[in-house]
DNA sequence: CTTGATGCAAATGGTTTGCATGTTT
DNA sequence: AAACATGCAAACCATTTGCATCAAG
């Protein structure tokens, strides 16, 4: 389901296709967000993980890195609230419930959304785009509590 | 004429029973957003209105207000895309579908969600706010354009 | 060697906040 | 009168950008 076997290599190809070039700081930003699997990585988390073993490599360029990759298409943007905004790979196919509480986020199975896929396509001529979905509500510890 | 769903006073009443006080900045935003109807407000577009006919409310008010009847659950929060969050009348309850090229959005007929909601339900126990779900995507125009 | 990528610092833009003052209850 | 709300300006923080330098192809 969420994972299709996917080398750095791969990814990084991907974006020489583009015109795009292989650096240190692109493959970083992809071995990290592999490394995260289904976490969601902020810009300035994925820096501070990164300088650990690259101390050159500056948040604007984390920044434009994700840019670039997410131009590529080879990573997703995820926002939940008012946070910063989170990236997975786009391999990772899945859609998100995060509890407006706590802030803990949940990972759903696409086929869930497959009848609202359709519908949405049929009815509107919407092509929904698989790895964008976010869903806000409590979670079970919160219901429960709350 | 039937039953109005909401009245201003009705909702500012909300505010009271909070210990909030009904000020006319706090009007004039429900107003607004009232008259706005479906669509979604950012505050800044928010202020340009309101200011037309109420030159000394400040953005700041708006942003204040904005923040107090979110916590009073009388409005909701709609983020789409890095676009400046947007608001509108919880009681307005529909889903949106935005479309990541264009920017348009479209409001959804919040049954099509039911059985993702039962199901989140039901396998997580994770309560589905049914006022905050934003698919991602792209619209008839720009899918038959791109 | 050409063009894209980076580091750095400075700018941006939406949003928040401290404080003195004005308003609602 | 007591709390809360507001105006204003300044602070904030995530993100972006200009520019000189560096490195991938």
């Amino acid at each position: 389901m969420g994972h299709e076997p996917v080398t750095i290599d791969e990814l990084l190809e991907q974006l020489r296709g583009r015109g795009q070039r292989a650096t240190t700081a692109r493959r970083a930003v992809l071995e990290e967000l592999l490394a995260a699997g289904e976490g969601h990585l902020a810009a300035e988390e994925l820096a501070r993980r990164i300088q650990t073993r690259h101390p050159a490599i500056h948040l604007s360029t984390i920044y434009r890195t994700l840019d670039a990759l997410t131009d590529a298409g080879i990573i997703s943007l995820a926002r939940f609230g008012d946070q910063p905004a989170t990236y997975h790979l786009t391999t990772d196919v899945h859609h998100h419930a995060v509890c407006t509480a706590c802030g803990s986020t949940l990972n759903l199975d696409p086929a869930v959304f497959e009848p609202v896929r359709r519908r949405l396509l049929r009815d509107h001529g919407f092509h929904a785009d698989p790895h964008h979905l976010t869903i806000a509500g409590l979670c079970r510890r919160c219901s429960a509590s709350g």
